[in-house]
Order: C-alpha cells, then sequence, then structure tokens
DNA sequence: TTTAAATCCGCAACCGATTGCAAAAAAATA
DNA sequence: TATTTTTTTGCAATCGGTTGCGGATTTAAA
C-alpha cells in the first residue's frame, strides 16, 4: 500500500538470541532497571547499540498506554506571537521527552473540532488549545473532558472547571493601556476590538471601559470597533470612522497587526502619529519597535506563556502538580 | 507512575462481543472494507460510535509498520519565514491524514541530532528537514538514510544523493538583488551574509559576486561580511564598516532582520536610506513593508516552500512520485 | 553446614488492531 | 437437487516492548 517495506528492525529479541538471555532483561536492561546487574545492562546496551537497535515506541505505548506526546491545537502558527508561544512549548517538552503534535484550526470551529478528534485519536497524553475565533461552546471537547484528558488553554481559554488556563491579565492591560492614552491627554478614545466571544478582546474591552468610567469620560457604542484584525483592517476601520464623523485623538487596539496597518493609513490621511492620534497596540511583535513613530505596546510573554502552559501540563502528567490550579497568570507590561 | 489511570477504552473486541461477530471483521468494518457487507459495516459503525470506540493508532501503527506522521526538524519556528513555511507544511499534511511532529535544533547540531534520533525513534515515516547553522556533515542523517526513510530538505538543504530538496534559486536572486542596486547607481556593494556552510548563504553569495563581475566591478574580502544575521547584527556590522574606512553605497544583506536592523543604525549614525546607501533585503518578512524607507527585498515563498516539501514527501510516501526529483526550486521575486 | 534474605532473571500474558488463510454461507450455474 | 462460484466471516498469528510473579542463584546470617 506504501509503495515501500522497511528494512528488517532489530528487536530486543534479536539481542536476547545475541547475548543468549531472556527479552524481559533486555527490556530492564535497555530501561536501566536495578532489577539488572550493572554490567549485564552495560553489555546489553553496547550490544542493542552494536545492532543498531531502534526502541520502537509504539509497542511500548501499547502497552503502557501513554505516548509522551502533546497535542496542541492553535489558530495560526504564521504570527509572531504563535510561532514564539510554540517555539517555548517545544523547548520545554522536548526537555522533559515529550513531544508535540501541532494542528492549526485556521480560526474555524469546525476544524478545531476535527483536529481535537485527530489528537484524542493520537492518543495524546495532554492537549494544550487556544481557541479559535469561531468557537462558542465547549462541546467538542467532551470526549477530552471524559476521558480526563488534561486539557490546558492559553491565551484564548475558556472558563472550564477541570482544566488549567494561562493568560496574562488582560482586563489590567486593556485598563493601562488607556489609561496611557488619557494621561497623554487623549479625549476620545476608540477601542479596535477582536470578537467579544473570546476572553482575551472582551477583558481588553472591559478594562478599556473601566478605565474610561474612572476618568469620567462616556463611552458610546460607535467607539468599539470588531474587526478580524487583519494586516489590512486599518483601511476600512478609519474609513469607517470618518464617515461617522466621530474621529477620535486616541486609539487603543488589540493587536499589533492592526495598528501598523492603522498608523500607515492614518499617515497616509495626513494625520499625524501621535500628534493628531495617540495609539496604544497589544502583543508587541517587532514591527511595533520598527514602525515610525514607535508604537506603545502592551508586552504580551509568548515565550514565557507557551513554556509555563507546558511545564504545567508536563507537571499534571507527571503527578507533580500539587496545588489544583484553575488560571495562571503571567505578567504584562507597557 | 504516572498518576493517572486511564478509562477503561472501549476496543473492538467489545464490538465484536456487542455485536456476536468476530474482531476481525469489526476491524474490516471500521475500515470500510468491501469484504463486509454495507449492511453490516454500517452497523458496526454506529454501534461503535454508540459504545464511544476510539480508534487506538498504536496498536494499528505497531502491526502496519508505519505512523503516517512526518518529522519536521528547524533551526527555530519562532521567525516569520519558518512559521509560514510550517503552517504550509501542517495544511497540506493535515488534509492528507499526516500530522506533523515539530522539534527546534535552535541553530545547534548536536540539538539537531538529537531531535533526528528522537524522530527516528518515534518512527516517523518521512522526515522534512531545515539545517542548523552549525551543521557540517551528513553523518547525523546516517540512520535515517540507511532504512530508507524518505529525507526532503527545504530552504537550508544538503546536496544529497538519495533526497529532495525544495529551495528557490538563490544564486540567481542573489544576482538580481545586486544587479538591482547597480541600476540604481551603486558602485560599492557590501555583501552582508550568513554562513557560507549553508547553500542558502553560499549561493546568495555567488550571485552577488558574478553580479558584481558582470558589471566588472571589483571585489575584496573586506566587502564580505559575515554575521549571525541576528536582530542586533545591525550595531556591529555599521562600526566594523566605519572602523575599516569602507563605507558602501549600497548593501545586499540575506535576510530582511539584519536589513531593518541596518535600516536603524544607519539612520541612527545619520546617513539616509536609500540616498547615501541603498539596501536590499531578503525574505519578504513584514517588517520590509512597514520599515521607513520601504525596503527592497526579495519575496521568499515560505508558505508554497512547505506545501511542496510536504505534498512531495507525501507523494512519496505514497508511491504516486514516480519521476526522481532531486530539487525542486520555486520562484522568487523582487 | 543450614537457613534466611537478597538479588537476579525468565516465563508467559498482555496491550489492540491487522491480515493471510480457510471455512461457512449465500448466490449462481448446471 | 447437486455443483461451482462468489461473498462473508472467523481463527489465529503477528507486530515488539512491558511487567507480575515465581523460580534460580548468590550472599549473609545463624
Amino acid at each position: 500500500m506504501t509503495g515501500m517495506k522497511k528494512k528488517g528492525e532489530v528487536t530486543i529479541y534479536d539481542i536476547s538470541r545475541a547475548l543468549n538471555i531472556s527479552a524481559s532483561t533486555v527490556s530492564r536492561g535497555l530501561n536501566n532497571s536495578p532489577q539488572v546487574r550493572k554490567e549485564l545492562r552495560k553489555k546489553i546496551m553496547h550490544t542493542a547499540q552494536e545492532m543498531g537497535y531502534q526502541h520502537n515506541k509504539f509497542a511500548a505505548n501499547l502497552r503502557q498506554k501513554r505516548t509522551r506526546t502533546l497535542g496542541v491545537i492553535i489558530p495560526r502558527i504564521d504570527s509572531h506571537f504563535m510561532s514564539t508561544v510554540i517555539s517555548g512549548m517545544e523547548k520545554v517538552a522536548n526537555n522533559s521527552g515529550y513531544q508535540l503534535l501541532i494542528s492549526q484550526s485556521e480560526e474555524s470551529a469546525a476544524l478545531e473540532e476535527a483536529n481535537i478528534q485527530a489528537l484524542f485519536n493520537s492518543r495524546v497524553d495532554g492537549l494544550l488549545v487556544s481557541l479559535s475565533y469561531e468557537t462558542k461552546t465547549k462541546d467538542a471537547f467532551a470526549n477530552i473532558l471524559r476521558k480526563d484528558i488534561p486539557l490546558v488553554f492559553f491565551d484564548r481559554v475558556f472558563d472550564c472547571g477541570n482544566c488549567v488556563s494561562v493568560v496574562i491579565d488582560n482586563y489590567r492591560a486593556g485598563y493601562e493601556a488607556t489609561q496611557h492614552l488619557v494621561d497623554q491627554g487623549c479625549r476620545k478614545i476608540v477601542h479596535v476590538a477582536g470578537s467579544l466571544n473570546r476572553n482575551v478582546y472582551n477583558d481588553r474591552y472591559r478594562g478599556y471601559r473601566q478605565a474610561l468610567m474612572d476618568n469620567s469620560m462616556n463611552f458610546d457604542d460607535k467607539m468599539l470597533i470588531i474587526t478580524d484584525l487583519g494586516d489590512g483592517s486599518g483601511v476600512s476601520i478609519i474609513n469607517h470612522l470618518l464617515n461617522n464623523g466621530t474621529m477620535p485623538d486616541g486609539i487603543f487596539t488589540a493587536n499589533d497587526n492592526s495598528a501598523v496597518s492603522l498608523i500607515c493609513e492614518l499617515k497616509r490621511k495626513g494625520f499625524r502619529v501621535p500628534d493628531d492620534i495617540a495609539m496604544v497596540g497589544f502583543n508587541d511583535d517587532p514591527v511595533s519597535r520598527i514602525v515610525e513613530p514607535n508604537l506603545t505596546t502592551v508586552r504580551y510573554p509568548g515565550r514565557a506563556i507557551g513554556e509555563v502552559a507546558a511545564s504545567t501540563m508536563i507537571r499534571i502528567l507527571e503527578g507533580t502538580q500539587y496545588e489544583k490550579v484553575n488560571s495562571i497568570i503571567l505578567s504584562h507590561e507597557l
């Protein structure tokens, strides 16, 4: 069927035959079990090496009912933030002898569900998820939860009894970002957000609202713009604002892509940034340091989020996570 | 040992008992084999669904000696280019029912070798690799090659008899980039490169040399600067050039990170870009479109590279790749 | 030397799906 | 109805480590 036949693999049985001992001893020897005397252990390993033996994970997995594999589902991997998260995760996992099975939901709830299913079938020991833009319910996770497969959400999370969330305090970050604009003298601040179904955007939005309120600034619906936050979102947002005649003197936007896009478009339209319109972004994309004028942005610790999510998961799996945590909040900074 | 016991899994034996048929028929039924009559097939699937059956890939893998898993080794995942490549790969793989096992070499030959070994042990059906900065020999791939595990290199490749390479024509791209600078009136062009052990940098360098030669411009060693191309490389490069008194009027640099870094540093030192010094980058990072002045850059089709690499691998595995190819060259553009 | 305690090792069952082979059942032909 | 052909189904072996349990061997204690 594959058109490709495997070469004869060397098994522990071959080794046992070569050394004239039993396969169980070989297995124990290779696993460095104290049940096999040191000398013999060495001989086994040496012979294994010599014969080109390769451990077969499937046989082991089948028997042990675990895979040392973590499933990861993210919207997309090709964003600065996500690839940084994954990088941190991969490193931690690798150091602990785990491997990552990564799949992309492409912001689609259906694909997300298919991926959950596929990873479930692959018998991942645990699942690390950042939700798609579309996802509304946790139905898709029913199988996972039913079988007590540990579930860790990061960044875009669900509030969920039996699982852990790794996030930053988006509410506070949103508050601080808005306050920063107020401190700069802005009196009319627009917020550009993503889907309010996602905690990250909802929390930032709530922080923004609270900051306005605490500064006795009023808010109306026209000051909240919900978009996909894509690279090209700037044009339509600015047009929208111009048409509404509600040009603000400050914009707090929920990621850096859209911030950059907005800045470019504003400049094209003749506005000066930050003199006419001040701007705060979110995510600490490298672009934010390059674009002129430099963009104020909320530092989003992607690598740390990945590392913490992975190490938490591993502690849960190894049974060394004693306290029952529901969410882990990492620090951010402007 | 894990502290976590699995719930009793439903197996084909449970189903066979429930339906009073043999496990082999259940297996065939679940695989939609025509050997089982349609009606029964449906009943089997239905019962499986109902009982919450989950296919166990390990048992299947163990028996079939294949995993439908592709190993991927890259220097780092947290760069725009690489994450785009991976994104394309993942999508293609997923569509064909394959999964990706991704690991990072962090530019270290030792870690790369460890990853090869780990993926080998995981019995990946094929291996997709972009080499680390350090790698010098193909020794680490000996096991892979010996067992005829298909090997596809992309971007940073080895010239290797039995495997495929997916690349762009870096030589021509280097030539064109240099020629572009010449056309802009540059008479003294410096090239900033990565390790010349890597084809990508070597080829670009050779293209650069050839372009100089074809324009009767001379070259001396001081005009080639080899660096790690990191985000912070600009400062030291400019200092180096200033100290040498060899300030050029054009720079062709082998990636966009360093280009941006260079531009920033040049501006800080009071040079005007591109009036005093023109610049061409490489990789088509989003930053290249944001930085001012806009950076001329070679469009590097990351997603396409990932897609082509993955689909080629899958064709090889499925035995539908008939022609014997050694390298696939994708097009680029300025 | 005998007995008790440790240490080492192997037997054989097990994990769960796949598949060659052959028997059984059903359908087609004589 | 008997025979051949075709379609369905089941038996049992297989993939390769892992591990509980008991037996064998060695060492220590009596």
